[in-house]
DNA sequence: CGGTGCGGGTTAC
DNA sequence: GTAACCCGCACCG
């Protein structure tokens, strides 16, 4: 992925080759340095050839997390745990929602789940789904690379995504639950809910945009609740997609409520003094448009044609789809995950910026 | 149900 | 030998 702004740039490399001392290590080296000199928060999107040494205790760490759909592969090596990545699942029609949003769905980890998702339909024009998957290595997927060692837990990965972010790993849950209650919401016969399960089980939900809407929806009050404690504590940790890229949360509260202007976060905060804690979140800039078809889950025959995204934005063309259920009210879902640890801004840690309470990071993400 | 780890085994280079 | 990857198994929330 290209990185658009230099700001950007610094968020995620800094952490690895802060400051001149350039990382000298490499996760296969029979010692790792033991003289860690800064420990790096969690990044939720590692991209590029970067490294980082996170602290042992960091939760996310120690579940090798990402926010980027990783799978386990097998290398033989027990002391290394690699992970490559899957890709992003997109609509086939390349359709985009009212507010000109692609879908970028997060590939199922488990290949069987995997398979099944690809059956499923698109969630906002009910097109079928395809998997694009990543190439960012050599023409293979990117590659992730952990390793426990003393206190510190040692992350490398090979390889830039060439492809946009998939949803995180909390957006897909929500998606899952929604859908699953909108299913026993539903009251179908069961044949007709058959029928859902099959087809609809496939597709018609809500989309990335839609979620924060839903959720906000009358019910979704139970969330305030859960937004005071997050984002409180100096040290917390945040799963992967807690509350990164797409909050279902930021407009949620008070918005115009209406729905007219689906969520303007798109590019945003990128400016932040640090991106939250554990959370470096917010859309790069780059999760653009890199359109790139003709690829799909073909193995990398002859890579080194590269074809590039087609015009800068794809006028959304979504086709005859007529927008799947309407899918309303929806409440909580989504479990506000333990807290983040620790913000991520590099060049050492922030405490709290959260002295101020919670809503400072709100009120900016509107920011747009 | 699906995310995550593990490790045997295969295949291509 | 290295690297990608398939496959089943176990554990867990
Ligand atoms: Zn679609
Ligand atoms: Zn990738």
């Amino acid at each position: 992925m290209l990185k658009g702004a230099d700001d950007v740039v610094m968020e995620q490399e800094d952490s690895a080759s802060r400051h001149g001392e350039m990382t000298s290590w490499d996760i296969n080296d029979i010692k790792l340095p033991q003289d860690v000199r800064q420990i790096d928060w969690f990044q939720e999107w590692p991209d590029s050839y970067v490294k980082h040494i996170y602290s042992s205790e960091d939760k996310n760490a120690q579940r090798h997390h990402s926010s980027w759909a990783m799978r386990n592969t097998n290398n033989h090596n027990s002391r290394i745990l690699k992970k490559s990545c899957l890709g992003v699942v997109v609509c086939s029609n390349d359709c985009s929602t009212l507010d000109g949003k692609k879908i970028y769905l997060r590939p199922a980890i488990c290949d069987k789940a995997r398979q099944k998702q690809q059956r499923k339909c698109c969630p906002n024009c009910s097109g079928p789904l395809r998997l694009l998957s990543c190439r960012g290595h050599g023409g293979y997927p990117v590659t992730n690379f952990w390793r426990h060692e003393g206190q510190f837990i040692f992350f490398q990965s090979k390889g830039a995504h060439d492809h946009p972010r998939p949803e995180t790993k909390l957006e897909a849950e929500a998606r899952r639950s929604i859908q699953k209650a909108q299913m026993a919401f539903s009251p179908s016969s069961p044949r007709l809910k058959r029928i859902q399960e099959i087809e609809s089980l496939t597709g018609a939900m809500p989309t990335r945009e839609a979620l924060p809407l839903l959720l906000s929806e009358p019910d979704a009050y139970v969330l305030p609740a859960n937004f005071g404690r997050r984002l409180s504590k100096s040290s917390q940790e945040l799963t992967p997609g807690s509350r990164s890229g797409q909050p279902p949360y930021p407009r949620a509260a008070g918005e115009d409520g209406a729905c007219g202007e689906a969520p303007t976060w798109s590019r945003m905060a990128r400016v932040l003094p640090v991106t939250e804690g554990g959370r470096d979140h917010f859309f790069g800039p780059d999760a653009g448009p890199l359109g790139d078809d003709s690829r799909q889950e073909n193995p990398p025959l002859a890579y080194g044609g590269r074809r590039l995204p087609p015009p800068p934005y794809p006028a959304p063309h979504g086709g005859p789809c007529p927008a799947a259920s309407g899918a309303h009210r929806l409440r909580q879902l989504l479990a506000p995950p333990g807290g983040s640890e620790g913000d991520g801004g590099e060049g050492g840690r922030r405490m709290g910026l959260n002295c101020c309470g919670d809503d400072t990071v709100f009120n900016l993400y509107p920011l747009r």
